[in-house]
DNA sequence: GAGTGGTCTAGACCACCGT
DNA sequence: CGGTGGTCTAGACCACTCC
């Protein structure tokens, strides 16, 4: 047994998570509500019996996450509730937004194969031209009905023997397995019309809107690992996003 | 004159932003190249003559702005290039966008009037329904051809007196005004396909595919301030994203 | 085990906001 | 002016990673 159970046990939740918590519980719980100010800092040190930088550092994590926003010479304030999680630039999994939606996300292999990567492809995936990529087609369902038809592309570069096999998994895994997991991604969306093709393949009608998502995937160090092309049935679930005046903190401007 | 300017003196920039500064100017001329390590966080402190502190507050600027990842245990590591800015998700302005196109922005103010809420209108303002909105409807043009076509709805309850004049000037400058800043807001997009009236106020054929936005403007506390509609023509700039697997930082989960 | 980033303290002073 | 958050220090110890 070490010498002060009460005060130097310390195993999983740090001090700022701790004292985190303990706010988002006065917030949640109403001690708090939209518009109040917080006790200043002094007072919250002293009342959690810890350190002021302790106090910044819990506040922080609840400032970057919305709840709360601090005026500098005013005090720090709590804002109405937070943002919407499931976003789609919070998130990157389309299995998590359908199955926030209360439907039931299921995936389809079309084709999988192996061929060389046009002059677009190779731009956007830091590689020459003709250097060979995997191409998986796919379509994503939600309770048995197609909502995204997919076509990604990976350098086999990336992936040595891991092309092979694990055909039913994930490609995020794929890449998780060989170290370069997805960690972002740059989407671009655009509005389209389902020619005859993509409305067989999306059970829609030809001339229906289709929301199309051309999207590059980077790995921890921004590299990038994967091109992806998706058109998207609309109103099955929301594609919604966050939107803030940047420059939130160190305003790195470039 | 004070003791000793060269120490002393400290008008605007603080010390995390001054070694910020050097060393995204290391990042630029390629001192540290994508994947290299940077030194330790105590060879830092001591090169720039700063506490440890000092350091990881200008570490974590750079690393919000997405030019270096830590690894703890492991050390710092300098990414590739850092994303786009000019996304949907950072940034509230479409003539920024427009600008960045490019091309010269203009708006054309088609009506502006005050009427009741409807229901849906006022849940996504937290009013009641029937309480006055003013009600804005507009076309904005990149190099003179027509680009969105919006409407805007903003509760007179916050604009007092400000209601009336400034018709020309922005309504993000109309809520600044009265001290109701826009900070954020939640958009979500679906396509659709243009009908004879959309048609002809953004000058595209009928049948063809547009952007639908629908977006809640929130204040700085997170209380929404204004509910738009947007028709955005495609092509003419891009809607792109910045997308993150989340919890970068203090996981507040809700 | 050596080296890295992560947590934490106590205390000082600065910059901004409101009255 | 008093009160607030913002910056900064020096030093200690912890937790993780990799050899």
């Amino acid at each position: 047994m070490t010498r002060d159970p009460l005060t130097t046990r310390r195993p999983r939740p740090t001090l700022p998570d701790r004292v985190r918590d303990a706010l988002l519980g006065d917030l949640y719980s109403n001690v708090y509500v939209a518009g109040d100010r917080l006790p200043n800092e002094d007072e919250l040190a002293a009342r959690f019996e810890v350190s002021r930088a302790t106090i910044r550092e819990a506040v922080r994590g609840l400032v970057e996450a919305g709840y709360l926003v601090r005026r500098h010479g005013s005090g720090t304030f709590v804002t109405a509730r937070p943002r919407h999680r499931h976003t789609l630039n919070a998130n990157l999994s389309y299995t998590a937004m359908i199955r926030e939606a209360g439907l039931e996300p299921g995936r389809k292999l079309l084709r999988r194969l192996v061929r060389k990567a046009t002059g677009d492809e190779a731009g956007a995936l830091a590689i020459a031209a003709g250097e060979p990529v995997l191409f998986v087609e796919r379509i994503r369902t939600a309770d048995g009905r197609p909502v995204v038809y997919s076509t990604d592309r990976i350098p086999t570069a990336l992936l040595g023997d891991a092309a092979d096999g694990a055909i039913g998994s994930s490609l995020y895994e794929l890449l998780a397995g060989v170290r370069r997991e997805v960690c972002s991604a740059l989407a671009t969306l655009r509005p389209v019309i389902a020619d005859e093709r993509l409305a067989h393949l999306l059970d829609v009608h030809v001339g229906s809107p289709l929301q199309r998502i051309e999207q590059v995937h980077f790995d921890e160090l921004g590299r990038p690992v994967m091109l992806s092309s998706e058109w998207h049935v609309p109103d099955v679930f929301e594609l919604s996003v966050n939107r803030m005046s940047d420059a939130p903190a160190g305003n790195a401007g470039a």
